[in-house]
DNA sequence: AGAAATGTTTCCGTAACGTGGAAAAATGTC
DNA sequence: GACATTTTTCCACGTTACGGAAACATTTCT
């Protein structure tokens, strides 16, 4: 309503185009060979060296399938197949493939509760954003009020500079790696307000450091504010970062203060999560941490 | 030859059969669609999200196919597709079996340098076996001379209480976790030797641990002596051994005792090797630890 | 030793199944 | 409102996967 548009879109903004999935009761185009094969894997994953014949037998298809189904996943490595004694295991390019599931969808997943409870109790539009790079990537939402729209649609990338989250994390990395870091800002002027120079941006991150959260009051987008803090690995290194986002008529500073002090709670809360001993997750996950 | 042979087969022992693989110069059978899926998965890990038409041009397919493929792989979740954005990213189900990598094959790829010097070095047979359940099963060998051959092959289950490697895991258990280990145990006799009662196993694991590596005169097959010492995770909790065996004419007791050391060195370097920060392995693992 | 049993790999005729172009459906852009 | 994009469905075609059977090996039984 207040602010005048999209003069700021800094990278693409996917949004779902195209014809809409049906709302397939179920099933719908499937491939055999494909689904038979995902099946096998689920066979192997479970037991440590299996032998054609069993595999054949538990996932109940013909040997000779079975044969060039484990063959072709053995070329891209996804099974192994010990010469010796004939035994098939699971592979490291599954393992490869697998583990790009943490990097990605793991804050998203353990986040997703704590930003709804965000969203309902504040009222404003809600970003979860994972560091990537040297931007931030929002991986994770929940909108309030329909007026005024998701500006940070997921995927959308946020400079260091010019987000309430990137100085957060800027403010709670390492001494030497925040170096690393400014020396690649650009200092890209997206407002009126945004921090034009190292000076005035260190200025405002050792204000963060000792707030606990950061703010940002139109320095990326004109007429919005929003505060955010930090989200930690094991080894309280910064990866992400939670921000409340609204416009700047209904931000008013003394709301601002109350909602970082939230947004610090709520950061804090995934940070146990996602390094910490919780559930709510598959059982898969306890293996590392 | 000393010894008279395979009275003591706990559990099956799987051993090449059939028709051997071809010294396949290359290729050979292969399924196209699941060939064509593989690629897609790995181009999906590589990003944090896509679109479809993004999937297709990269992968260099047309559209509709990538569908179909994706579709099928989204039915077992190996891939997810965010409904409000319509971005596909690595699934779950792909993280779980691929999970299954870290279970069954990081310590025997780890360890195999280990045992192949331990082999060169002592000249006997050394295997590398993992906790399981209530036993430990045989994941890594590497044989001495052809003329006792493995009495131990892989995917063999040993017995805690009639075999080195099950006494120093016992050993090295924290006392509520060995106390259920021990309430499991049948006393099973494989050998004239083997402990029979729970008090004369306790008094060998007592022993062991005062020792630092175990000791099995001719307990689980007559004949045969063998030394073994613990590996553990990142949280020290025993999670397999490696040993040493031969007939008990060749290891005589001062051989033992320097044996036994050896296996020490060996079991604590592959411990720092499987919990610690060390190459050899593609940067995957470095996530987790 | 020889024979029988078990297990793996290759072969190949058959038709089922995956393929991909095109159309339909829906949204963003001009 | 027309045009450009993107996703999804459809369908005729023939490539491709299927699976029985044979060939090949190794272990076990007699």
């Amino acid at each position: 309503m207040g602010t005048d548009g999209r003069m700021v879109d800094t990278e693409f903004t996917p949004r779902r185009r195209g014809r809409p999935a049906s709302t397939s009761p179920e099933g719908g185009s499937e491939v055999q060979s494909l689904d038979r094969a995902i099946a096998l894997l689920r066979v192997l994953a479970e037991a440590d060296g299996m032998s054609l014949s069993d595999i054949a037998r538990t996932a109940e298809l013909p040997a000779s399938t079975v044969h060039r189904l484990l063959a072709t996943l053995q070329k891209r490595q996804l099974v192994n197949h010990d010469a010796e004694n004939g035994l098939w295991t699971v592979g490291l390019g599954l393992f490869r493939i697998g583990a790009a599931y943490l990097r990605i969808r793991k804050l998203p997943d353990i986040g997703r509760p704590v930003i709804r409870r965000l969203l309902h109790e504040t009222d404003e539009t809600v970003n979860l954003t994972m560091f990537d790079g040297n931007e931030l990537v929002v991986v994770g939402q929940a909108e309030g009020h329909s007026s005024v729209r998701a500006f940070f649609r997921l995927g959308l990338r946020l400079p260091l500079h010019a987000s309430a989250a990137g100085k957060c994390v800027l403010a709670a990395a390492s001494p030497a790696f925040r170096g690393g870091l400014l020396a690649q800002v650009r200092y890209e002027a997206f407002a009126a307000r945004t921090h034009r120079t190292e000076r005035a941006l260190m200025d405002d991150v050792t204000l963060t450091a000792e707030r606990g959260y950061a703010v940002d009051d139109e320095e990326h987008t004109t007429g919005m504010r929003a505060v955010a803090a930090a989200i930690f690995n094991e080894w309280r290194e910064p990866i992400g970062a939670v921000s409340v986002s609204g416009p700047a008529v209904r931000l008013t500073d003394d709301r601002l203060e109350r909602l970082g002090r939230r947004v610090v709670a709520a950061a804090d809360q995934m940070t146990r999560l996602y390094s910490g001993a919780d559930e709510t997750l598959p059982p898969e996950f306890a293996t590392y941490r």
